[in-house]
Formats: C-alpha cells, structure tokens, sequence
DNA sequence: ATGGTGGGTTGCCCA
C-alpha cells in the first residue's frame, strides 16, 4: 500500500497533472493540500473516474484539503478537536480549512496543511506554535489510548526541521525567516518525542533533498528548496514503512505545483 | 538590474 501527501497549490488549476499523476504513481490513498476551493466547485469526477474515493474540506478561496483513496474511505473529521481559529475573539475569526482526517485500510490518515506564520514577529506564529501544539497533544491521547493505531499524520507542515532541510541556512537565520526557528523546529519535535516518525527521511537523506521550491527567483533550477512536506508515522504504522520518495519530476514543466508529491510504502498490514 | 511567480471570490491577499 502507497500513501502520499502533494500541496497541489490549486486543485482546478492543476485538475490533468494531478490525474496523470495518481495513475503514474499509483498511490492507494492521496492527502492533499491546497486545493483552494470549496465543495461546489472540487472536481469529485477526477477521483470517481479513477476508482478513488474522495472527501474533501474547503470553505473559501484559501487552504483546502482532501483525502482520496482506493482502499476504503471511512469516518471522516472535518478539523481535529480544539483545533485553534485565528484571531480567537475578534470580530474575523473563523474555522479554516486545514484538517480532514479519514481511515483507509486501517490507517487513521489526516491531511494537514499546518499555517504559515508569516514572519517571527507576526500573530500568525503564535497561531501556527498553538495549532501544532493542540494537534499534538490529541495525536499523543490517540497513541496513549491504542499504542497500536496505525496513524499517519502528513501534509505541508511549514517548517523545516533540520539545518539541511533548506539550501541555506545561515541566510535564513540572518533574515530571520521563519520555518527553521527553534520554536517551529520545537513545535515538530514534539509529535517525534510522542512517538511520530518522519517515513520518509530514511529513504531520502540529504543534504539538498527538499519537497518545495519557490516559484520566485527561479528556486527550482537553481536547487534551492525547502523540505516542509512530511508524512509522520505512529510507531505501528513506522514498522511497515518499507520505502519512501519525493517525486521532484513533478515540480518540472508548465504548470507545476511548487511542492512535490512525498510517496511511502508500507509492507501488507497485521 | 537588488527583481524575478503563480494561485484565487484579482486590481489585492496569500504563499
């Protein structure tokens, strides 16, 4: 069984790439990021047509997510619970889109796009340190509860955790950018120190091994990414973890999303 | 030459 997880950056504007895409790879189930729009107009044929379930979670023109599969499609969650709103109090505040949860085949999958703070100094850090720190302390109750729940918590987490994990670090520490800062950094350590594993990473070491590229200054050719994009595994879906990929060949062309798909393998279940 | 791209409910906001 495959399980993967692309911010697609715009699911209508990226409808054919994604489809070429899940028939390539032949992923089982696919957490995606970013679709940017609302249940109207998300294009439930692509999955149907294609023999995959889908469920999706989309309130406006920002964030989105949505898990397909082709190995069953069950109780699906709209936001985790407590999920932090932004603004709390204030007169805008409102639930966004950023979580869907839904087992497949026996794995509890939750398609995450965690927010973006924007700068260090900016009131949406605090928001991005509490979302990660209420989804945590739920994802360690989950594993307390049943240590041998198969969970996947994967998407576009916004931070880069390791120094490798950009092409540069010591320009991002003298900008001040975030990503790479210790309470992002923090912040992720502590799903790894609830029992989360990064899948992917002893498949793909670096350095220089990233999941996004700006589409600004030509970040791509110039191969200076960003690995953001990870799919933390609980300890009993770890043990099956038997392979793991980033499709970069899919940042390339016309018309390509600004993250790469993350792939992993997992060995037949108990 | 100190920018540069690409989405969306587009002429701004978000990444």
């Amino acid at each position: 069984m495959k399980i993967a997880t692309w911010n697609v950056n715009s699911l209508r504007a990226r409808a054919d790439r994604v489809e070429g895409w899940l028939l390539r790879s032949g992923v089982d189930v696919l957490a995606i990021q970013e679709t940017k729009c609302r249940d109207e107009n998300f294009p439930w044929e692509l999955f149907e047509r294609n023999g995959y379930e889908v469920a999706h979670f989309g309130l406006n023109q920002w964030n989105g997510v949505a898990i397909a599969s082709r190995v069953g499609l069950e109780d699906v969650e709209r936001t985790f619970p407590d999920q932090p709103v932004f603004g709390k109090g204030g007169i805008e505040a409102e639930q966004e889109a950023r979580a869907i949860g839904a087992t497949c085949n026996g794995v509890r999958v939750w398609s995450l796009y965690v927010p973006n703070g924007r700068a260090l100094d900016d009131e949406h850090m605090p928001y991005k340190l509490e979302w990660l720190a209420t989804l945590n302390k739920h994802a360690s109750e989950w594993l307390a509860q049943d240590p041998k729940a198969q969970i996947a918590l994967v998407g576009d987490w916004n931070i880069a955790p390791l120094d490798e994990d950009v092409w540069d670090i010591e320009m991002f520490r003298t900008e001040g950018f975030t990503h790479v800062s210790e309470p992002e950094r923090e912040a992720f350590r502590a799903f790894e120190r609830s029992g989360f594993t990064d899948a992917a990473r002893a498949y793909t070491p670096g350095p220089g091994v990233y999941t996004y590229w700006d589409y600004k200054q030509l970040r791509f050719p110039k191969k200076e990414g960003m690995r953001i994009d990870f799919i933390l595994a609980s300890p009993a879906l770890e043990a099956r973890v038997v392979g793991a990929h980033i499709d970069r060949e899919e940042r390339k062309g016309k018309g390509a999303s600004d993250h790469a798909p993350v792939v992993v393998e997992l060995a037949d279940g108990a």
